[in-house]
DNA sequence: TATTGAAGGATTGTTGAACAATCTCTACGG
DNA sequence: CCGTAGAGATTGTTCAACAATCCTTCAATA
């Protein structure tokens, strides 16, 4: 603990202002409903009725009301004019979308390595650890849980809150299309050492190399999900 | 009006479905607080009071704090729990982010100008005519918002909805900034020809050369804008 | 003078109920 | 089999009330 200038006091306690503004009830809620949808309880397509959720959770109309349209603007629900919400039924298109918006961003953030502080850095290379542990104890929900961590770390590399919101929300998109892929360890471990080997290119400052396995990366990745929606059963 | 096949009447058809949901009552009360905000009606930093701002539009409190949740989620408005709404009072540093933000997204998607369409293409040469129109007759808010569609335009060379809404949000809450400039045609003059030079390498497929112009583009008008930030008022 | 503490008034957070508008489902008739 | 009409269920919107929180004021203290 170093005492520090009562500047940098003030200042460091300002950036805590945001956590401090405690949840409303509204956020709560959407934070219980993302879970249960991340986590696959509530299946795609199924419609929430207001009736129903707010008599479980003893919430009002109003509010649960308010928590959907949080979950909407995260591209969880779709909400439908007088007819309800549902959770969000990711499409082949959806896939192929998220992947070319994210090899934009995160190709584009990829490249500001250079200039990127070493905490940044250092993230990148604990994801990559983290996701070689987790492959190596079976354990292939964490490794997909260190595969967000990852991707998060590269977007952080250009410094722009703006850029990790925008990926955040890709990612939480992301999250709800990989449900179709299930457990199966084979999506997850073909990419763990292409991980490592990007983050080894990026230490030996080859970034233009670095960039074309990202790309490599994301173009497998989008044909192994858009082949597993295909195989899907057309509802 | 070209006719195609059944196939196509339906997949466009379903495009405009957003748009048949008849606007709620929440989102016409957003659009004219929008409006206000962004002809700066609404003084950056002031509260917006639920009482007098719902009494003044006859809608109720419940109505309204659905727009406001709109507006906060474009990033117009800043909640603070418990203490109310307020007009985003933007930063310097919301500056710097922004064209840093803007920065990885519009030049990632410059570089797919050989994968774009032909509307793409079009639309991006729409926008540089009707900015060296508006010039050439002193129209300056005209000419900021032919920058504005140009910028919409760059985005829409990737192609992706996903990348069109990122930059959307970027350029609403860039418009809040521009505020600070007033309507000084200086602002507005340089970047004319800026644009023309930069279709003009795209066109003949000088991918790098419009990139770096790009990037110039950024630097400079970031600079300008940190600027008036810095002989700002500060409150 | 500057700081602290305690009313109080004002504003937001949340709820429940009510009614209108819209959709869904079923049954009927052609 | 198809289309239609009506009943029932669900959402859209508003209102009124109370609880929780914040801001202002003002007096007391060092």
């Amino acid at each position: 603990m170093t005492t520090a200038r009562p500047d940098d006091w003030l200042t460091s306690l300002a950036g805590d202002r945001p956590d401090l503004g405690r949840s409303s009830t509204a956020e709560r809620v959407a934070e219980v409903l993302r879970t249960r949808v991340l986590e696959g309880d509530l299946a795609p397509g199924l419609r929430l009725s207001e009736e129903a959720i707010g008599g479980a959770l003893r919430v009002s109309r109003n509010t649960l009301r308010e928590a959907f349209r949080l979950l909407t603007h995260e591209r969880l629900l779709v909400h439908e004019y007088s007819r309800g919400v549902f959770v969000r039924v990711p499409t082949a298109q959806d896939v192929t979308d998220l992947y070319r918006a994210r090899r934009i961003i995160e190709c584009g953030a990829l490249r500001r390595w250079p200039h990127a502080s070493n905490v940044a850095h250092a993230a990148l290379a604990d994801a990559v650890r983290e996701s070689e542990e987790a492959a190596a104890r079976d354990q292939w929900p964490q490794v997909g849980t260190a595969n967000l961590k990852f991707h998060r770390a590269m977007a952080g590399l250009a410094g722009s809150p703006r850029v990790d919101e925008a990926v955040g929300r890709l990612l939480a998109e992301l999250r709800l299309v990989f449900h179709v892929m299930g457990e199966h360890r084979e999506f997850y471990e073909a990419y763990v050492p292409w991980r490592r080997q990007i983050i080894d290119l990026l230490e030996r400052n080859e970034l233009d190399e670095a960039e074309r396995t990202l790309r490599e990366y994301f173009d497998a990745a989008e044909r192994q999900l858009v082949d597993a929606f295909a195989r899907l059963p057309t509802t």
